[in-house]
DNA sequence: TTTATAATTGCAAATCATTTGCAATTATAT
DNA sequence: ATATAATTGCAAATGATTTGCAATTATAAA
């Protein structure tokens, strides 16, 4: 059983065929994949059960999303790094720390910073 | 003419009425708002036409635009600000750099840069 | 190793933000 | 004042994501 797969054993969850080839495939492309791209390796499974899984795995944090223009990315391995979009074309590319110098086929250039946490409220 | 008008006109753009009442939303709440948001505030106006203008002044940098959560976000002053998100249940609180203190409402923390700017092929 | 049951799936349809097409209206240059 | 191109409003489309529900399946207990 995987560390992935244990986990949502620990959590009361079933491990099903959809969650281990979500799993499979984010394992495989270690980039940020969307419900869609996901969807088009796996095209035997529901993008409504991909939607769902996606979800439940965030939740316990066994993978993890980031927005980039207005569609949700997910990944396996947790490790704060930072992105550069096109305004135009929506092109995107990630900024590992040792890749800075990336940002040179860019001009134009803001940013936007966004944490997220739980509120008092919520915790 | 406002400062906001004269940049419409320079570029081309009529001067309308509904362009004239978005900008000065925006001038009045200060804060950055959605299109849903400022169609609350303008029930008069077509809800596409607030998408439209937006959109237009977006371009001609006469507003900038952030987007958490799926949704997108519009202001009037660029200033560079940052924000932190709840998780679950989405409350959004502006870190103005002299505000800082306020992270401590917030556990659980992760972060997002998102750099944007036009890439060689689009320059 | 069956079986009962609650969790999960797939499908259809809904929802939410945003965009597009098009005919009617309006700001502006002449 | 008016011609004309830009802009508006309405209806309908789109794309991402969610929800309801009946059918299926993983798992724990017999």
């Amino acid at each position: 059983m995987t560390n992935q797969e244990l986990k949502l054993k620990q959590a009361g969850f079933k491990i099903t065929t959809p969650r281990q080839l979500i799993l499979e495939v984010l394992k495989k492309y270690k980039t940020p994949l969307s419900a869609k791209q996901i969807y088009q390796y796996l095209p035997q499974i529901d993008l409504v059960s991909i939607y769902r899984n996606l979800k439940l795995l965030t939740n316990l944090k066994i993978i993890f999303q980031e927005i980039i223009n207005n569609e949700t990315f997910y990944y396996l391995d947790k490790k704060i790094h930072h992105h550069i979009v096109c305004q135009r074309c929506g092109r995107t590319e990630c900024l590992p720390c040792n890749h800075k110098y990336k940002i040179k086929n860019f001009t134009n250039i803001s940013h936007q910073l966004i944490l997220s946490g739980l509120c008092n409220h919520c915790h």
